[in-house]
DNA sequence: TATTAGCACTAACCCTCACTGAGTGCTAAT
DNA sequence: ATTAGCACTCAGTGAGGGTTAGTGCTAATA
């Protein structure tokens, strides 16, 4: 029986891991047909809405075989049947390169560029409010990695006795505050010298970079005589070491627990957990940012446990130079992938261009 | 029958709004079940746990007038009785001023102190965060009004030919940056004479002040001629409008989409609605900041047809200058007043401390 | 040999119905 | 003024039965 669908057309190959033509139509509806419905799928129903005829008694040897090669599952005997992770690993590797998307969503997205002049953050906040709107899942972006992105220009400030404010613009436009202590208090003109002192010396090195540089000028025994490099090393210490902890902002949570898939199951309260510690799905994405265009993690495929029964859909943003950071959707492994895709590979695109608008290269 | 219990001793009074003791005890033993079980509640149990014997079928007298007055309602005919927005008012009326709270919860708030040395809104974003993991239900906080808080220090860095950052820092230790656009580019030494010149003028000033200020010295046309000031009126204007849409921060949400209160009924959407908007949670955070102490909304109270069910429980915080905002707790109106209330009280007190320390006065 | 029709079987779902238990209101007794 | 007793209400539970969508297997058919 096997045989028959597993055999690609050349006898003797008895478990050829290619599937016929024919079981991949009927997989591929399958599929389609539970991503609208969300309920288990009959072979009378599907021997309808499949294109060419066939009879639902063929369909269900069709499927019987499916489901041994680990493609399908049934809840109980006389239920239908229900896609797998692997199932819908085989739907989306079938997708083209992602999918065209009405003008109407491109347009809605487009808006987010509208956020002209504003700061980095409040494009991607922007982007992912709107992700999550549009996608009706919960949407999660990266903030540009701290330690790639390069310096274009730190500010001292000195607003009291005991206090100095850290201003960071970096290449993407990020810009970040920060307020650092000291024991002895040094006039503003100084800390200006300093300030120029580490620009001149730091523009367009990455953070990770500086504070490498830095690490090693504390080494060398000479800087210590010198007093404006002492103490722009001691400053440029504690400046650059706001070690962001690699930000990310999230959206549409609520989307989820609305969600009738998860509405059942008990697995909403510790998917709640994950988001609120955000670092397991923050790994996620910066894995993902290796990736060029859209990447899907289906399922069981991401080892987060509390993620099971989710799919994550990640697109990476960029500027000229480098890879930013990574945009996302977290929806149920049977979401409607052509549509999800497409929203997230475009609005990773338009984040991508707005952000490289702004940026100072 | 009804003058029974709202004759308060005298006779011939009949319609007295004050429940004699006997009916006041009853009344506050019921929500005090009903907050621990969440079940309506029969005479007979009641008969049981309140401390005076009393018989199930006095105690239906009882609630049959307190329903009469309001007091209580009944779902259907056969089923226990639940109290209504009138009562919780009547029993947070009875309450003392905040009741103690465990040493060990005080030290939990205590934490937020720590995040010393950094930013008033990271202080304000880990007390939300702590309150709501503490309290188990949706928190809200506003962040210093913008309107009423004041100048420290304004830095005005050019970034690019095209671009100038502008740095405000508020007395309340708050840092905003804003990147704004200029056609002609000016010198980073004309910047400076310029931030000099708003430093001089507005330290100490409000910033609704400063606005009001920079569109009067607008109208006057002898300013035009003086190049310094003409820009510094330009550049103010653009820095100073940073209108702050008076920001709030938000936690635990799905605390409240997880309570079983809510779960049932269909209202959760319209609920998540009103804290997407947030303008209108906004508007009250702002109206309790009018209160002295904590001060509670209760269903009804609050117009918000959304927040029906919910009742609020807010507390503003300060620093030596203003009360800066308020913060507060969402949750079903059928809440643990004692506990949220107490818990409320002092994280605002925390937070009051913590801020007035890091402030620059 | 591949496909299909037919049949027996399963399990979820829905409806109804009777029973139970917690609650009430009213009346009469204390 | 309080309480005991009684009749009544209604949500919730669980059992029984019919319906429906599905299956697997076997035998007939193209």
């Amino acid at each position: 029986m096997i045989k028959k669908v597993i055999d690609n057309g050349k006898k003797g190959v008895r478990y050829n891991l290619v599937l016929n033509e024919r079981a991949q139509l009927v997989l591929h509806s399958i599929i389609e047909n539970y991503i609208q419905s969300s309920e288990p799928i009959g072979s009378r129903t599907l021997s309808k809405t499949i294109g060419i005829t066939l009879s639902p008694a063929t369909i269900r040897n069709i499927m019987s075989d499916l489901a041994e090669l680990g493609y399908l599952i049934q809840n109980h005997t006389s239920a239908g049947r229900v896609p797998t992770d692997k199932a819908y690993r085989f739907y989306v590797n079938s997708l083209a390169s992602p999918p065209s998307i009405p003008q109407q969503i491109k347009e809605k997205i487009s808006q987010v560029s509208n956020e002209q002049g504003s700061q980095v953050e409040a494009i991607l906040a922007e982007a992912v409010r709107m992700l999550a709107e549009l996608t009706k899942f919960a949407c999660v972006v990266s903030t540009p990695k701290a330690a790639v992105s390069r310096l274009q220009r730190i500010e001292l400030i000195k607003i009291s006795e005991d206090r100095i404010l850290v201003i960071l613009v970096t290449k993407a436009g990020v810009v970040r505050d920060k307020i650092i202590f000291t024991k002895d208090s040094q006039s503003q003109e100084f800390l200006n010298s300093v300030a120029e002192f580490l620009n001149d010396k730091f523009k367009n090195h990455s953070m990770q970079e500086i504070r490498e540089e830095i690490h090693e000028s504390m080494v060398d025994d000479r800087n210590r005589y010198h007093d404006l490099l002492a103490h722009a090393i001691r400053l440029g210490k504690k400046a650059f070491e706001l070690n962001q902890p690699g930000e990310m902002l999230i959206d549409g949570q609520m989307n989820l627990l609305l969600d009738s898939h998860f509405h059942e199951q008990s697995s909403v309260r510790s998917l709640i957990d994950a988001f609120d510690q955000k670092s397991a799905i923050m790994k996620i994405l910066d894995d993902s940012m290796k990736y060029k265009g859209v990447h899907i993690f289906i399922g069981i495929e991401n080892d987060l446990k509390q993620l099971q029964g989710c799919s994550l859909i990640t697109a990476s943003y960029r500027n000229n130079q480098n890879v930013l950071g990574s945009i996302g959707v977290v929806g149920p492994t049977s979401m409607d992938y052509k549509r999800i895709i497409s929203m997230v590979d475009y609005t990773a695109k338009i984040l991508s261009k707005t952000i490289t608008e702004q940026s100072y290269d």
